[in-house]
DNA sequence: ATTGATAATGAAAATCATTTTCATTTACGC
DNA sequence: GCGTAAATGAAAATGATTTTCATTATCAAT
């Protein structure tokens, strides 16, 4: 019943262990793997039951997949050129913690991202 | 240029101050009220932009609208039941600010969004 | 009141991610 | 080989959201 897909892991995983299912199946095409559309959201689906990846939502409210355990890291992103550098979050960590814990929530995570513009824009 | 429509922010504080664009739809659909779904849609975006109410996603990955105060906060969001809750986010001011000083960043925002089960689901 | 410009409206069509259907193929135990 | 259960993927369906575009309301200036 299993339907985790390793050739779909292993893509989430070069792909900086973040990526929606539309970029997954891109990024597979233009490997010249031979996958469906289909497979590549049962195989992210199951990975989710699994815990193996999690599952989040970007603004605009596609589904993005983030490997767990991944020591994950955030985003600083221009919002000229679309470049991105990746930063430390030591205090959001911390800051979602005691967060989550004043309010009883349980099994937490988080997202976290800073856009502006960069030197050059 | 305001299409802050009165009447689907009227419905939204009825609603509790939290409702997709359809659910405000239906809601006034059902109060006979007379009004497409465009511009409910048009409505909360420009309720969106002149800050008078906030977009989150569902887990579904709807958007729901929810009326919000003029200070700037984050949310704590429940993956089960969709609830959320307004939390205080000063040490991720602080981070954001740090960050993009850091890296020569001008012009910053961010967006920080905690979820995770809260104690009933 | 009439005209004209501008903004608002909404029905219908388009878009796009995601899910479902279903016929076909693959894998595996016998 | 044979049969069965799982996996696959193309195509259709779904559902929220956006776009298009023709119509209508608003309102200032005459």
């Amino acid at each position: 019943m299993s339907r985790s897909n390793p050739r779909v892991l292993s893509v989430l995983e070069r792909a900086g262990g973040f990526a929606s299912a539309q970029e997954v199946y891109r990024l597979m095409q233009r490997e010249g793997e031979s996958i469906g559309l289909t497979t590549v959201y049962r195989a992210l689906q199951s990975l989710v039951n699994d815990k193996i990846v999690d599952i989040l939502r970007r603004d605009d409210g596609e589904a993005i997949y983030r490997l767990c355990g991944d020591a994950h890291h955030h985003h600083l992103v221009c919002k000229g050129c679309g470049g991105t550098v990746e930063i430390e979050g030591g205090a959001v960590e911390k800051w979602a913690k005691v967060m989550a814990e004043e309010h009883g929530f349980r099994d937490v995570g988080h997202t976290a991202e800073i856009f502006g513009l960069c030197l050059k824009c």
